[in-house]
DNA sequence: TAAAAAGCCGACCGATCATTCGGTTGGTCT
DNA sequence: AGACCAACCGAATGATCGGTCGGCTTTTTA
């Protein structure tokens, strides 16, 4: 919170006057958080337009690791412990951090169905497929940040 | 710290009689998980034995879902932020660190490039690939471990 | 068997932490 | 002009943190 109020400029206890507490201030970085990938995520549905399953896919990981660059803070903080541990007791940041998961999911879950119906995407279980590739680009995005090795090259 | 006293019933003072500090402490937690994971893997290597590559990538990634399950603590140490922050100024912190992940991508690597030699494998790059491959089983166990989805089914 | 060493204890320390609170300021409404 | 209020300040607070230290006990060594 000191450090806080150093970067900010802001007395110690004005931080207090706008927060309830130290909790209620992370929280509403993670709303933040959570506001921004949905609104991005809508953003990139409305500009990208596919010709089959497979390509939608595609534009989904390159969305994916495209934005975890853009809004690599953002992301760090999903990479954490902290928020899937507060995610156990407080519901609110449960709902947050499961939004987040969800709106991920959905753009690699509504291309494999697509490609399902089109034979671009040939798979059994639609959700987990979706599950696995999601799994695998935010596990790529992870070993990037952490950079013990240049998967920034993938 | 106190907590740890509470834990194990040692008192506050004993603890630092046997580590230097907290910092040490840690980096000897970290060592423990780094050698029971290479002796884990080493033992892998030993007791298996498998047709061709194909069939060894896939035992790698059943190794390292069942091992994440045996020694979950220690896998959510490597799925915690402090260790990797602390290896960006800490050289031995990070040689534990590279020498876990070495040891994890090797598995993959071997079987990969086995694999492109018998055929049952074809890829451009078995660097690259054994890295999605690690970063996809990687990030699965995380989904498992912060438990929003029921990743475990898989 | 005496001395030395190692293991252990828990009260104690200074630093830091999140949080509080009495008071000041500048703007808006009556 | 006076009342009101949200924004802001910063010193003060109690709790907690990692870490120290002198003394007690057990084990090892000479």
């Amino acid at each position: 919170m000191s450090e806080l109020s150093r970067i900010t400029g802001a007395a110690g206890g004005t931080i207090f006057h706008h927060f309830k507490n130290k909790e209620d201030l992370f929280l509403n970085v993670l709303k933040d958080v959570q506001e921004t990938i949905l609104s991005e995520f809508s953003e990139h549905k409305k500009t990208t337009h596919y010709e089959n399953g497979l390509e939608m896919v595609e534009g989904a990981v390159t969305f994916y690791l495209n934005l975890a660059g853009v809004i690599e803070d953002q992301f760090l903080l999903l990479h954490r412990h902290y928020p899937y541990q507060m995610a156990e007791t407080n519901l609110v940041c449960r709902s947050y951090l499961e939004s987040v998961y969800n709106c991920l999911l959905t753009i690699f879950e509504e291309g494999i169905a697509i490609g399902m119906k089109d034979g671009s995407v040939r798979v059994t279980s639609p959700v987990n497929t979706a599950m696995v590739l999601f799994a695998m680009v935010d596990g790529i995005v992870r070993l990037n940040t952490y950079n013990l090795y240049d998967a920034g090259a993938l």
